[in-house]
Formats: C-alpha cells, sequence, structure tokens
DNA sequence: GTCTATATTTGGATAGAC
DNA sequence: GTCTATCCAAATATAGAC
C-alpha cells in the first residue's frame, strides 16, 4: 500500500481532478485559476505553489489520467482467444474502461484538441498500438485478417470507440446489443 | 453565376476564413478578436460590425465549413449506383473534400471540442446525418446492409475519416491502396 | 502551505469620427 | 462600413501576512 498522502500532495491531487472535471464539463475555456482553486476548494495563490503555471498543472493532469485509464484497460484480457474473438473481447474491454471515465475521457478528447497537446508530446497512446500490433499479428498469422498496415488497423479499431463514446455523453445510450453490432462491425473490417 | 460580393459580405468572408485559419493553426484559445482582425487585415471594431459576438462568427464559420465540405463531397455522386459501390465512393469523397482543406478540417475538430459545439446545436451534422441515413435505407432495401441505427452505422462511417486525417496531418501519408482498403473495411461493417 | 489582496495584462465589446 | 480610441471585466500570476 501507498504512503499517506501529504497535505500538499493532496492539495496537488485535487488541483488536477478539479481541472479535468472542469474541462470534461464545461470546456478548456471554463479552466481558469479561479474555476479551478474553487472547484478544489484552495485559494487561487495555492495553486502556484504546486505548479509553475496553469499549464503546467493541465499537462499534469492529462498525463496522469492517460496513466490511470491505461492501466484500468489493461487488466485481464487472455491473449490465447482465436483472434477474431480476441479482437471483439478487447474492443469492448476498452470501450467500457473509457465508458466507466467518461469525464476522464472527455478531457482527454478536449485536452488532446487545444495547443496544450502539442507541447505535451503524446506518446501516451503508444500502449494501445502495441497491443493492436500484437493481436493484428496472431490474427494474420492465424490467417482470420488482412494483412494491413498496423496504423491503419488501429485506426479502424479506435475510431469507433470514440464516437459511440461521444454519442454517449450527448444522451444517446448503447444498448448491449449495439454495442456487440458495433464491435462485430470492427472486426468485419479485419477480416479477410 | 453568383453575384459579386459587396464589400461588406467580402469582409465578413474574409473574417470566417481568419477565424478558421488561426483555430486550425493555434487552437481555439488563439482565436482573440484581436488575432482575427488581425489575420483579416481589418480592425477589431469592424467585426461586430459583421457578428454580434466571437462566438457568432466562430459558428458562422464551422456551420459555412461544413456546408461547403459536403457540397464539394456530394457533388457527382450517383444516388443510383449500387449501395455497396455507393457507400465506398461516398466515403472516399469526404475523406478527398476534407484532405483538400486540413486546415477546414483542423477548424472542424477543434471547434467541435469546445464549449461553443453545445451551443452550435448540431445544425452543420445533420447534412452528414441525411446522407448516411439515405444510403442506410437504399442498402436495406436492396439487402446489402444491416439493419442497425442509422447514428451507429453513421459512427462506423464517419469515426474512421477523422482518424486517417488526424494521422495524415501529423504526417502518416495513406496510399490509394490503403485509403480504398479503409473503404472496404468501412463498407464491411455495414454489410450483412 | 495556505490565505487575502493586488499588480499586470489581455480579452471582448462599444463610441464616435470619417 | 471601417477605423481609432477606449471602457470594463476577467484572467494569470505575484506579494506578503499568518
Amino acid at each position: 500500500m501507498a504512503h499517506p498522502l501529504t497535505a500538499g500532495q493532496a492539495t496537488r491531487a485535487k488541483l488536477m481532478q478539479a481541472a479535468s472535471l472542469i474541462v470534461a464539463r464545461d470546456g478548456m475555456e471554463a479552466a481558469t485559476t479561479a474555476a479551478i482553486a474553487g472547484e478544489a476548494g484552495v485559494a487561487e495563490g495555492t495553486l502556484y505553489r504546486h505548479f509553475e503555471s496553469k499549464d503546467d498543472l493541465l499537462i499534469a493532469a492529462y498525463r496522469q489520467m492517460k496513466q490511470e485509464v491505461f492501466l484500468d484497460a489493461g487488466t485481464g484480457l487472455d491473449t490465447s482467444m482465436a483472434p477474431p474473438e480476441r479482437l471483439k473481447r478487447t474492443w469492448r474491454a476498452i470501450y467500457l474502461a473509457y465508458r466507466a471515465n467518461k469525464d476522464a475521457f472527455a478531457f482527454g478528447q478536449r485536452f488532446s484538441e487545444s495547443a496544450l497537446a502539442e507541447r505535451e508530446g503524446g506518446e501516451a497512446g503508444r500502449a494501445v498500438g502495441r497491443m493492436v500490433s500484437d493481436l493484428r499479428k496472431a490474427g494474420i498469422a492465424s490467417g482470420d485478417f488482412k494483412n494491413l498496415p498496423p496504423d491503419l488497423l488501429g485506426s479502424l479499431f479506435m475510431a469507433p470507440i470514440t464516437y459511440l463514446l461521444k454519442a454517449e455523453m450527448k444522451g444517446r445510450k448503447w444498448t448491449d446489443a449495439e454495442l456487440d453490432a458495433a464491435a462485430d462491425s470492427v472486426l468485419a473490417g479485419w477480416l479477410r
């Protein structure tokens, strides 16, 4: 178990969480220093005891969020399954991991379309890339999948996840059957 | 042929174009009234002769951009084609229309992740919805396509376009064969 | 480490001359 | 319709007491 947080560390975490929440709810432009400090329940000046600037705070929050969601999605996936079934289950697992953290997802989407994203670097999605690459290799070896470039297959795999999630955040509720149909369609795009 | 633009209409168009360019290049937060007016080559006060507010300007620019891209993509598409071939050509046409104006695409992405998107109301996206809906109906009637909800099929259709374009804007160049393979995969997701 | 108070800059928007 | 000049509010960041 981790050490208990010092007061300072707790404040730092509260600030990142507050920033993430505000961006997810009201957009990047709403994440002012006043709003963040207010949401975190601390004074505005306190923010600058923990971060050099507002931008640094947002970047730190983004990096931490990515790490957390990735840990969440990576657990419990069986790599010995037949590739088609494995693709469908993996797709669903990632979808559900994001769905369980919708604020994190929304924050990530908005942050990555802001000018700050360029300053961040953006190597966080590489874990997904590796997963797709492994899956692709297994499916090509078994004769199930088309031999297409990994980044192309990766796009066909990930893109519907973000679109369906955005629809959910606007109020659309996908049934289990619809999610399964979506996974089927993604699979169909990979099959020979 | 259209009437020549009055001076006022030309200024209005210049302002929208300037806003779009700045957002595409430097993000929503860079699109200040000063920056937009400067880029358009007019005074800041002039902006308010043509738009009630900066937000209204951005929304107008977004709507016009969407309309242009879809007009562009919609020309020369034969609706009497067999649905599968029609889907592939439509997908390609939209992809190419966006690729021909990457700034418009980048602007659209950033705008739609901003808080302003909610104020826009989704009016701009309705053209896509209509197109997808028509295509779906034709393909279900002919027995080619799965009977899935239009918004689900729409997501499966549009999502890869945005992913592939974002990859291109980061330097990846898709060959014609790869684009065709992508269109095939999208089609496969729709087929029964 | 956190607060209150404040300095400084920038942004959106308006007034009024031409 | 456009420009110059300006107002006002809000935003980032800092100073200094506790």
